[in-house]
DNA sequence: CCTGATACCATACATTTGTATGGTATTATG
DNA sequence: CATAATACCATACAAATGTATGGTATCAGG
């Protein structure tokens, strides 16, 4: 019986684990071996060890069903929806968390959120009143970024302008004003990163706290 | 000892349940046993037992982290993003899959996947050139819906507005044009329930076939 | 207070699943 | 062809995990 050619097998058992592991439903090594009519569980073994060592699956020693996608890559994660930002840093906000949305996430420790936007100060950018905006805090901001800021205490979202000092906070609306705020004042929440708008409705995840 | 009034934990078991579901991390009964101070697996197995009864739950009886969500309820799933659709039932479309989504799903059997829209013909509904919408295929559609038809063998996002037997598939565009299309050989491939634009340049999942 | 339902515990066992050891066959390459 | 790397196999064992049995304590309602 011929073998499948170096590299083959463990590409396409790299596909199998990805779906699994993104679907939610970690395989065992056996189920693997099943899975490419494998008649060793060591060569299924091997081969996800090998997948491992080379950084594309990571691994929980032991446990049953213990693979992992590697951090290295997007993963799928749970955003929370907050329900309404206030003052203050992000981690008081987490109080009124509305639901979950499936969404990715970089890496690990990206802070990440999703806001409901009021209003249609943005609607020639296709951000309409109602929609969601996924946001993720950062450091730095370019001009032309979607922005949240927090202004007199409320969330907005706008387009980032930057001239040396002076910032501005541009609708894309012809019937709203551009906003100047005192750069020192100025807390952005984060960058728009996604736009999503759900057309039926759809109730999204309860909160949970466990 | 004061126990926990009835139901409370088992409420609480549910939470934690479904994040580690939902996130991907079938938790054993044992990590359900130690998160909540039980001094016996038969504890967690059995509030556990009780969620399936419930329905809050499905499992795999006698498999390593067997605990599953519950098909009555909306589910993380992985929305295939298709290249191209030509012609044909969605089954052959299968074929070119460009990538994944995450997002949900209500149903087991819910027939969805995600395009990319070529074109601004819907911009005034707030649906931009290169944005993805995810479609549901369906057997009835109304008047107002937004739906992806087949015409000359080319998927098109639109309106649809019916008038006893014509159907007109309007864009939300003044430069375009409606269009008319003979019913008979009207396919409408499905309804946008979803609309998404990312701003990053965000490489989607790979596609995979094994 | 009585009673059923519910929340728990302790312990044992069965199955699933990960791990280890030692081997043969095929592929790629100089 | 010689050699190393790789793809596989068979079998055993150990650990993780699900299952079963038989209990005690607390809660809720009449």
């Amino acid at each position: 019986m011929a073998y499948t050619k170096p590299g083959e097998t463990r590409s396409r058992i790299y596909q199998f684990m990805r779906r699994r592991l993104l679907d939610g439903q970690p395989p065992t090594i056996r189920e693997v071996q099943a899975k490419f009519n494998m008649r060793s569980v060591q060569s299924a073994r091997s081969q996800l060890n090998m997948l491992v060592e080379e950084g594309l699956l990571a691994k929980e020693p032991g446990k049953a069903r213990g693979y992992r996608l590697s951090g290295k890559f997007r993963k799928n994660t749970l955003i929370p929806l907050l329900g309404s930002i206030s003052a203050g840093p992000l981690n008081t906000a987490i109080e009124n968390i509305e639901g979950y949305l499936p969404g990715y996430s970089q890496s690990e420790d990206d802070s990440i959120f999703a806001l409901r936007v009021r209003g249609d100060s943005m609607i020639d950018a296709g951000i309409l009143n109602e929609d969601i905006v996924v946001v993720r805090q950062q450091r730095e901001y370019s001009t032309g970024d979607i922005v949240v800021a927090l202004v007199d205490d409320e969330a907005t979202v706008k387009e980032l302008y930057r001239k040396s000092d002076k910032v501005q906070l541009r609708p894309r609306n012809r019937e709203y004003p551009t906003l100047f705020p005192d750069p020192e004042n100025l807390v952005l929440l984060g960058k728009v990163v996604e736009v999503r708008r759900y057309l039926e409705g759809i109730s999204l995840e309860e909160s949970f706290d466990g």
